[in-house]
DNA sequence: TTTTTTGTTGATTGACGAGTCAATAAACTT
DNA sequence: AAGTTTATTGACTCGTCAATCAACAAAAAA
């Protein structure tokens, strides 16, 4: 039965569980077990590819920021316009692929996480600053001097919007999220004219 | 040694010893022991006055909102000119008795709560109403039938520079997130004329 | 002064869960 | 063919923790 080269598969398996479970009961509170039976295996082959449930959980945590990042590289690169990268930014943030019930859950689990395991903590201020940086790039041509803290407060702003998200009830609506995001960047654009 | 009238006593220690741990550590993953000896008392008489953890929880969550809505009542009476209301509703909300870690720390910890507690959810949506409607009749005479909108930006705004607060390392500086939020106003107000 | 109510805790129960281990099996190497 | 590496799991250990209980103490009520 050992097919050989399954780690790689298993850990994938693996990290789409862990988010799904954590999305699911909307909390870390998810148990080894739950995690391997719904990837397909016993909890002790999970135990055997990671260490630990943190490296599981922090696995997780790489995955979702890694796609995030890919989304927005993507975005980025079909830009066009001045208002182009900043646009991307936003509409990259709330596309249907991130911006769904249980990756921000997931992203809300981890910023907990972030408060008491360092790593975590580390990946989230990594996330933080490609946004800043990004969106401090796309504002540039559009803001000058003034791009910087427009980033702060539009990057708060998307948090915001994700973390209000998992209130709601019903389907995630990243397009109602991104005209708020988008009406915000407008307001603070035509002030500084 | 008993003291009658003990109850309101112990169960205020509680719910205090509840949000500094939670805060302390980061996380919902405080036993009721260290709560109990936190507040000075044992795990059995915690749970003497309170039937379950999840009632202590709830008791703490129910101790911060009241905390925030008697300190935005205070600010709102003492509320002057017509940007007044608006601006009493922010200055409360980063005031250093709830913009301080353990409180803002205790808040995302509770929004997780949210999600598999429907009690801890009803809750958040009480104060998230409140908030809003605080902020829609304050906007009302600045920015007339665009309050609503503009409330549920700020609203998400406020949301959002809490959960950035918490990644922060040093002391809260309420001020400067007063100040994203008030220019974020003004942005959103000017474009409205 | 007996009884009831309120306060209080050490000890215990019972469940659950992370992580380990021994064992089994199929590849791949030499 | 013998030995090594990789895959896989059931069973087990060990610790933790929420919740309960039995028991004791003191005040208030009867």
């Amino acid at each position: 039965m050992p097919k050989l080269g399954m780690e790689p598969i298993r850990k994938e398996a693996l990290v789409k569980a862990t988010i799904f479970e954590i999305g699911r009961t909307g909390s870390l509170d998810v148990t080894v077990s739950q995690i391997a039976k719904r990837a397909g295996m016993s909890s002790a082959l999970a135990h055997h590819y990671f260490g630990s449930k943190e490296d599981i959980f922090l696995a997780a945590m790489r995955h979702i920021l890694t796609l995030y990042g890919a989304e927005v590289r993507g975005a980025l690169a079909a830009a066009e316009g001045v208002d182009g990268r900043v646009r991307a930014v936003l509409r990259a943030s709330f596309s249907p692929g991130n911006f769904r019930r249980e990756a921000v859950s997931a992203w809300l689990n981890f910023w907990v996480l972030a408060q008491s395991v360092p790593e975590a903590k580390r990946l989230l201020a990594v996330y933080q600053g490609r946004l800043k940086s990004n969106l401090t790039a796309g504002l540039r041509p559009l803001a000058g001097a003034r791009a910087p803290e427009i980033a702060e407060s539009l990057g708060a702003m998307i948090d915001g919007l994700y973390l209000r998200e998992v209130l709601k009830s019903g389907a995630p609506d990243g397009a109602a999220a991104v005209a708020i995001a988008l009406r915000h960047l407008e307001a603070e654009l035509a002030r500084g004219v």
